[in-house]
RNA sequence: GAGGUUGUAGCUCAGUUGGUUAGAGCGUCAGUUUGUGGCACUGAAGGCCGGGGGUUCGAGACCCCUCAUCCUCCCCA
């Protein structure tokens, strides 16, 4: 037998990460609520064709494909042969897999709405915060099973929805404590720089390149895109837009100079202009937005708005994103209906909170006192007195069995239990109970009675 | 899918040009005379050196294969 181990790209989460990992949850989870959304659980498997297709070439190799069952059927044996000839071909077949592991939580919500847009209230706003399953090779800060916490409106071309949604995004940070830039795009601008240089039919190559920008040069972009078949003055032309920077409001200037003299730039400008007045607008804490118009983001469903949130003095990829689609439920039969949403990549997000220490201390505590075994007839009646304790919400417990003060102390310390109750002999006979501070080290000797009135 | 890194005790790692019985720190457990922890001291347990094959009188070390791991590219959260 040999040791056991895990998947690959998978973990498994102890108590203190679980904690961890859940204050990260529920600040999400309260910021979506109080913006007013709905949450929603879709199964982790969805058949093939819902998935397929939908996420790119590269998008369709990194699904987890599941096996069927009952391949070993005699009776279906040619037509399982003919399917797995499919699959070596590199094609798709129902004979051999007919269901995918959730690759997002975007995909199941379009397939969720397009089967009840009738039952439905638009615009529909809901979250979803569940593992997702990607088959991609694990390295930093990637997993092959991860959270998304996605927050999505359908229903709506309002712009105010993507102002609501910029404003989840600053205040969960805020509450997390981590310094980010939102950074904001509009895939009409993009169309809009194909169409002034290179043609329409360049927009992937030139979004696919130019998003690589922050990581290595202006001068490789330059060369990728001679190798993708632009010409020299339409990479300058590229270059010049590359060149954008000042602040939003300069930025905004300088694009508008570059593709505005076209339906698709003037658009994606006057979007980008919306939010960005909309929020200067808003009382209270500006969020960090930063026109980024380099940022592309693979998904192609993506029509307008499109967000990606950077976090600041941290080496890491983006910790959410998200953009606008005109039509999502197209796909599944339900056109016209328009929708912006946003996701957090939780796993990423706590790697950056550990790198920076910003978890507080408070998500640690588990149990809050200890009850001390020290006899049959005292650990009774520290039992008695623990169930009063607990029935007013304080977590506690009693140690397993009777034995030294040592062992009793020291499990406390292990498992950052901050109070004490001793209760032997003498407290037996005299009613009463030792209260002790494991981390000041002060204790007092109060009746049973008043353990109640007791602060812990 | 392409390239690289590292696999030795529960964890982090030493281990010399190939040479007796493979080490340290931390952790675990027990004890330092049985009602007050964190410190200190003493002691113990714990290893098919990732797996398989080869070279050699002799392999943890060298060669081949394999598995796992982490990282980079691609892509993404």
């Amino acid at each position: 037998m040999s040791k056991p181990s895990l998947p690959q790209g998978t973990r498994d989460f102890g108590a203190t990460v679980v904690r961890k990992r859940n204050f990260i949850f529920n600040t999400i989870r309260s910021v979506f609520e109080l913006y007013g959304f709905q949450p929603l659980e879709t199964p982790a498997m969805e058949n093939m064709e819902t998935l397929m297709g939908k996420y790119g070439e590269e998008g369709d190799k990194l699904i987890f494909k599941i096996l069927n069952n009952g391949l070993d059927n005699q009776d279906k044996l040619e037509k399982t042969k003919a399917g797995f000839d499919k699959i070596m071909e590199g094609k798709n077949s129902t004979a051999i897999t007919e269901k995918a592991l959730r690759y997002d939580l975007t995909i199941p919500f379009a397939r969720y709405v397009a089967m009840n847009h009738g039952q439905l209230t638009f615009p529909f706003k809901r979250y979803q915060v569940q593992p997702v399953w990607r088959a991609d090779r694990p390295q930093r800060g990637r997993y092959r099973e991860f959270y998304q916490c996605d927050a999505d409106v359908v229903g709506s071309k309002s712009l105010i929805n993507e102002v609501e949604l910029t404003n989840i995004y600053s205040t969960v940070f805020s509450k997390l404590n981590i310094p980010v830039e939102i950074h904001l795009n509009n895939r009409k601008v993009l169309a809009a720089l194909a169409e002034v240089c290179g043609g329409t039919d360049k927009l992937v190559d030139i979004t696919i390149a130019i998003d690589k920008l922050d990581k290595i040069g202006i001068d490789k972009v330059k060369e990728e895109l001679i190798q993708r078949g632009l010409t020299e003055t339409q990479v300058n032309q590229i270059a010049a837009y590359l060149n954008i920077s000042g602040s939003n409001t300069e930025r905004l200037q300088q694009v508008n100079a570059l593709v505005g003299n076209t339906e698709n730039g003037r658009k994606g400008v006057e979007e980008l202009q919306f939010i960005v007045d909309y929020i200067a607008a808003q009382p209270g804490v500006q969020p960090n937005i930063v026109l980024d118009f380099t940022l592309a983001r693979g998904l192609n469903y993506y029509t307008g708005t499109i967000y990606e949130i950077k976090a600041l003095n941290v080496q890491m990829g983006s910790i959410g994103g998200g953009g606008r689609y005109d039509d999502l439920t197209g796909l599944f039969g339900v056109p016209n209906l328009p929708g912006v949403g946003i996701s957090f990549g939780v796993d990423r997000i706590y790697d950056v909170m550990e790198e920076l220490q910003l978890f507080p201390e408070e998500v640690q505590t588990g149990t809050q006192v200890l009850f001390f075994n020290l006899g049959e007839a005292e650990s009774k009646k520290a039992f008695e007195l623990m169930q009063q304790l607990r029935s007013n919400g304080i977590r506690c417990e009693l140690f397993h069995e009777q034995t030294k003060f040592d062992k009793q102390f020291k499990y406390a310390e292990k498992k950052n239990i901050p109070y004490a109750i001793i209760l032997g002999s003498t407290e037996l006979q005299q009613q009463t109970c030792v209260v002790r501070n494991l981390v000041s080290g002060e204790q007092t000797t109060i009746q049973q009675t008043e353990l109640l009135q007791q602060q812990f």
